[in-house]
DNA sequence: CTGATCCATAGATAATTATCTATATTGATT
DNA sequence: AATCAATATAGATAATTATCTATGGATCAG
C-alpha cells in the first residue's frame, strides 16, 4: 500500500460507493460526475495495489482487500469525528485543565469562588498552587501556570495584570488595647507600639513600608512573623499591632479591634495576572472571566 | 475543524515535530527545509482553527487542541499500519475465506486434501458446498463461489476449466456374478444385464451414455438410483451392474469385482473450474495451486 | 554588542489532486 | 437489432499541496 497516494477525500468517496452500492449512485449523492467517481475509485485501488470492488452479475461487491480498506476508512472517519467533537468541547472552554497560582493571602478568596466555578464548569479541572510571593513570582517567570493572583504584581513587559477586587489593609489591635477605646487616632500616637510584620517581600509588608516612607515614619519596635494566621493570633494575645487584609479578617471571631487611624485602611487591590505572550486556552479564559465577575461584586464588610 | 484541508502528510509532519521537540529538528529528520515544516504546521493549525503548539521559555509544547490532534494523528497512523499489515497478509494468500463447490462424487477427493491444505494455510477458511451437478451448475452461473470441481464441466465463454486428476470409470459386478470369473469380456456379453444408473445429468451417467452411443449399444434393463453409495450397496447385493468412479471405490471393502470389459475403464477427468471473469483472491489462488499439485500425484490404485 | 539558533513570512515553482466533458465498452432488456 | 444503464478511459483544466530560497524577528550566550 502506498500511503503517499492516499487522501481523506479518496476514502470518503470510497465509503460512499460502498454505501450506495454503485458508482453512479455515489456520484449522485456526492454531486460529482460518474467518471469522476470511477477515476477516484481507480486511484484508490492503485494506491492499495489491488482491486477493491468486483461485480457479481452486475452487482458491486467488495473484494477481500476492499473489505479491509472499507473497515479502515470507517475507523478513520469515526476517529476524525471524535476529534472534531473533542476540539469543539475544548474550544468552548467547557473542558480542560488549568493551573492557577496564588499567594498565601489569596487562598481566603478562593474556596467559595472555585466552588461556584465548578458548579458552572464541572468538566474543567483547576490545579491550585499556593505559596509566598517569592515562590509564585518564580513560577510566573518560568511560565508554569495559566493564571496568577497577586496583591502586589510583578512589573515588566511580559506582565499582564488586571485589578479584580479591592484589598483594604486595616490596622488592628487586641480588644484590651488602650487605643481600642479611641474614636479617632493618628499614627504618630502609635509609633512606639510594637508592630507584628510579615517577611520582606510580602505584599502587605511592601505596601505598609511604602506608606510609612510616604509619611516619613519609622517604627520603634517590630517583630517578624511569617504567616497572617500567626499574626492574627499574636495580636489577639496582646503581642502588638498589625496591618492585615480585610480578606483575612473574620470579626468578631478574631478577638481584634480595627483602630480608626487616619489614613487607614490602606488602599490595595488583588490583581489577576497572566503572561503577556502566553495564549490562554478557552477554559482558562472562562476562569478568568468568572473570577473577574465574581470579585467585582465583593463588598468590604468592614467598610461604611 | 475543516477536514477538507487535512492530509495524511500534514499529520505525519506534525507527529515528527512533536516527537523531535522542534521544527528545525523535525525538518532535519524529514529531509525538508525548516520553512517548509513551519508552513506545514501553520497549515495544520489553520485546518484545526486553533494553535497547536506553544512555547514555554523557548521550549515547544502542545496546546490542549494540539494534544487532542496529536493523539488522533497517532491513532490514524496506527490504523493505517494495521491496514497495511492486513493487506499484506491478505495479498500473500495466507489469510482469507474461500468458497469451494463440488459435485457429490468429488467429496471423496477432498477430506485428506483439505486436511493437508489446512496444515499449510491454517488461517485460510474454506467453505465447502456439496451437491448434485444441477445444483452446482446453478451456483456456478450465479457466481456464488470461487472454485468448482466437476467431472463434466459446463461449457461456454465464461468457463475456465482445467483437468486436475484422472477419473477412471470402472464397470463393477457383485462377487458372485458369472462374469466375475471371466478374464476378458466384451460389453455385448453383458447387454442383457440390468444396469444401475445415476440420474440424467450426472456426470457419470452422461459419460456412460455418450460411450454407449459411440458403440451403438442400447441397454436392455436399467434402474435409476440417486447416489453412488446406494449404487455400490445395490451392486453388492446382486441387483445389477454399474459404472462407478475409481475415486468412489474402496476395494476390497466394497464386496465388488471390477469386470475386465474391453474399452473400460472409461477415461474421464475431474476439472477445477472457475468463472473466467471472476478474479480470484490470493488465498483462492493458493487453494487452486494446492489442489492441482496434490491431485497431479494421484495414482489409480486399481490400474496397472 | 555580536553571533548563533530557532521560527515565521514572502515569493515562487513543480507536482499532484479533483473535477469536468466526450465517448467507448459491456451487459441486460425490449 | 435497438435501446438503456452502468462503467472505464481519454483529454483537459482549475485548484491545491508540497516544497524551495531568501530574509527578517526574537532570544540567548559570550
Amino acid at each position: 500500500m502506498d500511503q503517499r497516494l492516499l487522501t481523506f477525500r479518496l476514502l470518503q468517496v470510497f465509503r460512499q460507493v460502498v454505501q450506495h452500492g454503485s458508482i453512479t449512485a455515489a456520484s449522485r449523492a456526492l454531486h460529482l460526475t460518474q467518471p469522476t467517481v470511477s477515476l477516484q475509485l481507480k486511484k484508490l485501488s492503485d494506491a492499495v495495489g489491488t482491486p477493491l470492488v468486483d461485480y457479481q452479475q452486475q452487482k458491486l461487491q467488495l473484494t477481500a482487500a476492499g473489505e479491509l480498506l472499507y473497515q479502515a476508512a470507517q475507523d478513520i472517519d469515526e476517529r476524525l469525528s471524535e476529534l472534531r467533537f473533542q476540539l469543539s468541547q475544548q474550544q468552548s472552554g467547557s473542558i480542560g485543565s488549568i493551573s492557577l497560582a496564588v499567594v498565601n493571602t489569596a487562598q481566603y478568596l478562593l474556596p467559595e469562588l472555585l466552588a461556584a466555578f465548578y458548579q458552572d464548569y464541572p468538566a474543567v479541572q483547576v490545579t491550585l498552587h499556593i505559596g509566598n510571593r517569592a515562590r509564585i513570582l518564580e513560577r510566573f517567570e518560568q511560565q508554569q501556570d495559566h493564571l496568577y493572583l497577586f496583591s502586589h504584581p510583578p512589573s515588566g513587559d511580559h506582565v499582564h495584570a488586571k485589578p479584580v477586587v479591592r484589598n483594604p489593609l486595616y490596622l488592628v489591635a487586641p480588644l484590651t488595647h488602650w487605643a481600642a477605646k479611641q474614636s479617632k487616632l493618628s499614627f504618630k500616637q502609635l509609633k512606639t507600639e510594637r508592630f507584628l510584620l510579615r517577611e520582606p517581600g510580602s505584599a502587605t509588608r511592601m505596601i505598609f513600608d511604602t506608606w510609612l516612607s510616604s509619611q516619613a515614619i519609622e517604627l520603634a519596635h517590630s517583630m517578624q512573623i511569617e504567616t497572617n494566621e500567626a499574626i492574627r493570633l499574636s495580636v489577639s494575645a496582646g503581642l502588638g499591632l498589625a496591618v492585615l487584609s480585610a480578606h483575612t479578617l473574620q470579626l468578631p471571631h478574631d478577638r481584634l479591634v480595627i483602630l480608626p487611624v487616619q489614613g487607614f485602611p490602606l488602599s490595595s487591590h488583588w490583581y489577576l495576572v497572566r503572561h503577556t505572550n502566553k495564549r490562554l486556552p478557552p477554559a482558562a479564559v472562562r476562569l478568568q472571566q468568572f473570577i473577574e465577575q465574581s470579585l467585582a461584586k465583593w463588598h468590604d464588610p468592614l467598610g461604611v
